[in-house]
DNA sequence: ATGGCGATATACTATCGA
């Protein structure tokens, strides 16, 4: 199974790129962040010919996710635990069949947090607790579990062309990596460092000042495995080329292949 | 120290992102 996340940024404005990188790269799902549409403006039928199933949770103007599936999904959460007042569209969850067994897929756009401190980088840090609090609960069931999406964390300096760049940022602030690594410890593996410990590997750059031109990125998206899921890894693969494509997205696509 | 770019709604300007 070919499991891809990817902060479209518009997925209006991106909807040619989406349909051309379903294409090229055939993924069974797709995890996207950064709809900025709600649930009646996604390009359904745009994507009818592809033949994907669609779980949205939309929201107006910002924010907003939602989970492709070559196969049908079941059991589709649209809320992260731990907050009924919390009305951002920043979470969504399904069951995915694949040839051997299920997976459950967490597709996710952390908040970014900035400026810190405020509300925003509170925000930031109590969705990551409630997002400890549920992965806890998803692990005791002992099934193939990923975490994809936009985590807005470099994890660490390595991470980042220019980490001198991030030092203030809520992206790179130490809590907000203490929490992401905290979330590491009850048991996921960070998959695309399953594969590899190199550097200069990115999923961000900044539309200014050149940042893609200059390779000034970031890795701030991310797939997390649960023990039974990261036991069937095959792969991983930052799909980098798209930021060069025409009126690109910031962040390109993330894949993962599971033997499952 | 600032803005630089791109998207959306509040729309000839403000807010958000990272």
């Amino acid at each position: 199974m070919r499991i891809a996340t990817w902060n479209v940024n518009s997925v209006k404005q991106r909807q040619e790129h989406l349909l051309r990188f379903l294409k090229e790269e055939a993924p069974d799902v797709v995890c996207l962040q950064e709809l900025k549409c709600q649930d009646d403006a996604f390009p359904r039928l745009e994507l009818d010919g592809t033949g994907y199933n669609i779980a949205v949770r939309g929201q107006k103007s910002f924010n907003g996710v939602a989970i492709l599936s070559k196969r049908p999904m079941e059991d589709i959460q649209l809320r992260l635990p731990g907050d009924d007042s919390d009305e951002q569209a920043r979470f969504i969850e399904a069951l995915v069949p694949g040839d051997k067994g299920v997976v459950r897929i967490a597709c996710i756009y952390l908040p970014n947090g900035n400026p810190a401190p405020s509300e925003k980088y509170s925000y930031k840090l109590a969705w990551m607790d409630r997002l400890h609090a549920h992965t806890r609960a998803r692990l005791r069931e002992e099934e193939p579990f990923v975490i994809a999406g936009d985590f807005n964390v470099i994890p660490e300096p390595k991470d980042a062309a220019r980490p001198e760049q991030w030092v203030n940022d809520a992206l790179f602030l130490p809590p907000t990596r203490e929490k992401f690594r905290s979330l590491l410890h009850l048991g996921l593996c960070d998959a695309l460092r399953a594969t590899t410990d190199a550097d200069g590997i990115y999923t961000f750059w900044d539309y200014q000042a050149g940042a893609w031109q200059k390779n000034n990125g970031i890795r701030i998206d991310h797939m997390l495995l649960s023990p039974q899921a990261a036991d069937r890894l095959r792969s991983v693969t930052v799909v980098r080329h798209t930021r060069g494509w025409d009126k690109p997205s910031d962040h390109v696509p993330l894949m993962a292949e599971l033997d499952v």
